[in-house]
DNA sequence: CTACGATAGTCGGACGTCCTAGTATCTGTT
DNA sequence: AACAGATACTAGGACGTCCGACTATCGTAG
């Protein structure tokens, strides 16, 4: 280790750069000021969700459960009746009726859920919360709340602030 | 249209509900109030990712390229040499590598980068960007900044708020 | 009462993500 | 100099999402 190659070290590890503030600063440099932000808004959004589903996911995996079919299962919970038709699931859900029947058949296999006949529609499928899947969305809560809900890795200042800019954004797209 | 029936229209088309106020409005009435914001703040994420990647995409699609291909070619149009290492790409972009190998292999197969040796380590791979790819991520770009980036549905201060929250919730999560 | 457009769900395919496992190569140790 | 552990990338598989196409059923307009 010589004097000389000390002289090479101006930059430490070269990795402690939030890439997000990184490309900000290119887009301005390159030019586009005024989509910058928004860059560097829809790019933190994508990074931000991606880390949250990953520690739900890592709760959720001790059931056998992901999010998507968790999800389903509080929708079901939550419902009067215990049992809803599939559309009315995906509208809630805000996703497309494919994914719902994806979810549903792998809830049903794991006999979490039953699919029955609506009985006013012969079109639809009502689907059926049975005690194991109620049993199951109870004990996933307590340990999704425990570990990732009361602890969302920001100021609780931060939280609200948070849901109340992404409410504005999914009324501008529509949602409700 | 009798008067009775103006009776029963209190809720007119009963779906004008938030799903996720309504959704944290639960979770309180069965006693998770210390959670419920947490919970509105993650499922809220998740649906607000959905929201712009499908915008981003929309766009993108014109050009025949996704989200994850194109934060690839843009990572390799910033770098100095325009091209970099496999291993790279994906500690930037923050995905796995087999993501990264995933985006390479379409773009090499459309003619957008190109795959090559490196020259000091026979395990790494240099992914250069080609001329093709560097027309494509500019144009792209352009339309990027003009149809989302500038009009990302919220507020201007709504946009550096939201970034600011974001990034505190990554360096939490050990992003950089 | 029949016919046509709308609606409910499913199927097959494309894509991105992750995980586990496996091969090749590098690097530091002994 | 040989070897053991780390690192770079790829292969195969699971999963969720969307899209387009298809079938069955509903509801309503003539």
């Amino acid at each position: 280790m010589t004097p000389h190659d000390d002289q090479r070290v101006p930059h430490p590890d070269r990795e402690p750069l939030d890439p997000i503030a990184e490309a900000r600063r290119l887009w301005i440099e390159h030019g586009w000021e005024s989509a910058a932000d928004g860059m560097a808004a829809v790019t933190s959004l994508m990074r931000a969700q991606q880390i949250a589903l990953g520690r739900v996911e890592a709760v959720l995996r001790r059931y056998g459960v992901t999010f998507a079919r968790y999800e389903v299962l509080m929708l079901l919970f939550f419902s009067r009746a215990g049992s809803l038709p599939m559309g009315r699931i995906g509208q809630r859900l805000q996703v497309h009726p494919t994914s719902v029947t994806n979810a549903v058949d792998r809830l049903e296999a794991a006999g979490l859920v039953r699919r029955s006949a609506h009985p006013a529609d012969r079109r639809a499928i009502l689907v059926e919360l049975l005690g194991a899947g109620r049993e199951l969305a109870l004990a996933a809560t307590k340990d999704l709340n425990a570990e990732v809900f009361e602890a969302p890795g920001i100021p609780p200042s931060g939280v609200t602030g948070l849901v109340g800019i992404l409410t504005e954004l999914r009324r501008d797209a529509g949602d409700f």
